[in-house]
DNA sequence: TATATTATTGCAACAATGTCGCATTAAAAA
DNA sequence: TTTTTAATGCGACATTGTTGCAATAATATA
């Protein structure tokens, strides 16, 4: 099953790998210039997920966020980071640090999400 | 406003108490003894946060879960620690160890939400 | 280039989560 | 016992995310 390069596809890419933060659907169907069904957006970036292009994160508000990947090759992944998600303008963004849990003995990691949410800079 | 003990509101603290872990309102609802509407467990949670008796962490599966404080006292409180949510049985569960983030300048923490998703010990 | 193949899309429907308004019930106060 | 009003149950709702299916369009093949 390979995939295919379609309209979708590419703008939306290409707009995570504009902004530089992480972004729900709605944000995300909002800025794209053409008209991208919701079911269609969910599709696409699942399947960037899959493809380990784009990570995914759910905010504290329940909601699932994704973000273009940074320092990742095709083998390693590096996740363990925290986001920021502002609850004054809903911007998400990484917090670079990376941050090591250790994990008891026969406890698998699968998923890494560390969120923190308050007020950014700009809103203070 | 005061606060009035009910039956579910007793119900539902024995049993959060009782629980050593953190729950979703789907596993509280079939954990108690007598039924209680959807909405009022909600209500009665939130109050319960509201009141800094118990803690919200939103797992990786967008789904609310609610845990006891400990360790917590009226004044302070201490949730800076992950959770980790087992994708096998569903269990949700502290690691003690607390963690701590720092923010760049200008930022303000509202809410620390860390959650850890994998196999846990019991269903590796 | 024209045709065949099949991944992708849009649409509609759906399940699930969480919230809210409102009338009713039942704690707690008087 | 009566009064006050916080808490409940019910129904309705908004939102998020997923899925089945027919139609479309990207790629491979001739």
């Amino acid at each position: 099953m390979k995939r295919r390069q379609t309209h979708s596809t590419q703008e939306i890419l290409e707009l995570l790998k504009a902004e530089n933060q992480a972004m729900n659907h709605e944000m995300i169907q909002s800025k794209l210039d053409s008209q991208v069904n919701r079911a269609t957006i969910y599709r696409v970036l699942n399947r960037f997920c899959e493809d380990g292009i784009v990570h995914k994160i759910v905010g504290d508000d329940g909601k699932q966020y994704f973000a273009f990947c940074l320092n990742c090759t095709q083998k390693k992944h590096n996740h363990n980071h925290f986001h920021f998600r502002c609850i004054q303008c809903g911007k998400v963004e990484c917090l670079e640090k990376e941050v090591s849990i250790s994990l008891p003995e026969g406890y698998v990691l699968e998923n890494f999400n560390g969120l923190i949410s308050g007020t950014c800079n700009d809103c203070t």
